[in-house]
DNA sequence: CATGCCGTTCAGCTATGGAGAACAAAGGTT
DNA sequence: AACCTTTGTTCTCCATAGCTGAACGGCATG
């Protein structure tokens, strides 16, 4: 039917990179979108006077942007999630007595999505936004609690594609180092995700289901020695305990 | 050419209208959706499995969901706006001083989004949603800085629908108060958007312009008598006016 | 083993939305 | 001011995208 297997409905996926267009813009004109998606003037105006008329673009002379919209229908996806409520108020502490930033990881689909995040903003990672499950300290972290064909059908699917000069690329490597985190309730993530920045995380499992992980995560010369090791380790460990505890009692 | 003006690619109308149905719903099957709006089985298939492999949506055996795809847009368009980063301390300590649910509003075409919300969980407004400019606090706050033709065009198009018994819905009384709220900086709700609820709103005004409005809001045995009027009432101006100088030093 | 009830697939017809050019409006430049 | 450039918007026409309606297959439940 489609051109591209699955996607049927064309103008839905449009709408939607139109969508992504503008979410990277802050705003933007008819031509520039059309230019940027190879797509002609009047489809791409079609579609966002299309998009304006259902509330989810905005235009003041000539250029447009997202509206709010999405607010709600991220936040509902959010809120719906028992582990953010359980979460959050922990995880705050979590980065006052660390300094360093923390974050919320819950698996979907084959990607982690970063749920939460409370940080100093020195690094910029987006709440929303996606991680690669193998190249975080949070990833493997979920991945461990997986069974052994559920990761192989992972790497089967998307490989280990290197992100830095670090990532875990050989499958029996990424294999041993899982089952070390099995073991320790702990992950480790040396400059594998993003050059200079390293991770620790651990996993929330309920019932054997990795539903999330909690990291915190700092650049190397201040996340390193036994202040890694143990200081924060521990720290994380435990509160990643303490939430799987309250998810428990709800 | 489409068959409602303005709505041409009724494609994405359809997506969309789908995308909505799946927030309220948690997770919903294919002729659940169908039903409810009303579309052929095969048409909402189309739609979710292109969804699906554009990535904003997931299915597990048959029941389909939002992903969190739209906590990254929703959450990009918050970010963007100053008001938010310069607003969001100074409402943490505004809701631990007055122990009320405390909100930030700002206009979005026509009406008002809570952008950001700290409260008590006891009313159950949520982030993202939108608000009637004329019955609420908050909404009042930012007509009083729109010009008289404005606030006229505003009511032309929208009329003044009652939301409870108490709804200002006399253009001469609104216009009234919005003079009163300019002179005095506060707004007022006294049960006019949810009944049995009252609201104390102030304005963030920037060169003129109205960009958002905080407000208190509380139960009616809460919010009155002294405590309304001048406690509650100072901290909110006064915690407006902390807002304006914050947005301005950036 | 039969019977609903799902989600998914299929084929075919029709309306839909895209291409492309013409139009309008807004700035910038000389 | 008159020009030109660049933008958003509108128009018409045709191909095809995407709906309808029905048939298929899987999974429960009786």
């Amino acid at each position: 039917m489609g051109k591209d297997a699955g996607v049927s409905v064309q103008a839905t996926a449009t709408s939607f990179a139109i969508v992504e267009a503008l979410r990277t813009r802050e705003q933007a004109g008819v031509t520039e979108l059309a230019t940027e998606l190879d797509r002609s003037k009047s489809a791409v105006h079609n579609h966002l006077s299309t998009l304006e008329t259902l509330g989810y673009v905005t235009s003041t002379d000539g250029k447009y942007r997202l509206t709010h919209r999405f607010l709600r229908l991220g936040l509902a996806t959010r809120e719906r999630n028992p582990i953010y409520a359980a979460a959050k108020a922990k995880l705050r502490t979590l980065a006052r007595t660390t300094g360093e930033s923390v974050n919320l990881v819950v698996p979907e689909d084959d990607h982690g999505v970063y749920l939460y995040r409370v940080g100093n903003g020195e690094h910029p990672i987006e709440e929303g936004g996606s991680v690669a499950l193998h190249a975080s300290a949070a990833g493997k972290a979920i991945l461990a609690y997986r069974g052994h064909e559920a990761v192989d059908d992972f790497i089967d699917r998307h490989g280990l594609p290197a992100l830095t000069e670090r990532t875990v690329t050989d499958p029996a490597t990424l294999r041993s180092q899982l089952r070390s985190i099995r073991d320790r309730r702990v992950a480790f993530d040396r400059g594998e995700q993003t050059e200079g920045w390293q991770c620790v995380a651990s996993a929330i499992v309920i019932e054997d289901d990795p539903i999330a992980a909690i990291s915190v995560s700092g650049p190397a010369d201040r996340m390193q020695g036994k202040r890694l090791e143990e200081d924060t380790t521990g720290l994380v460990v435990s509160t990643a305990k303490a939430i799987e505890l309250e998810v428990l009692s709800d």
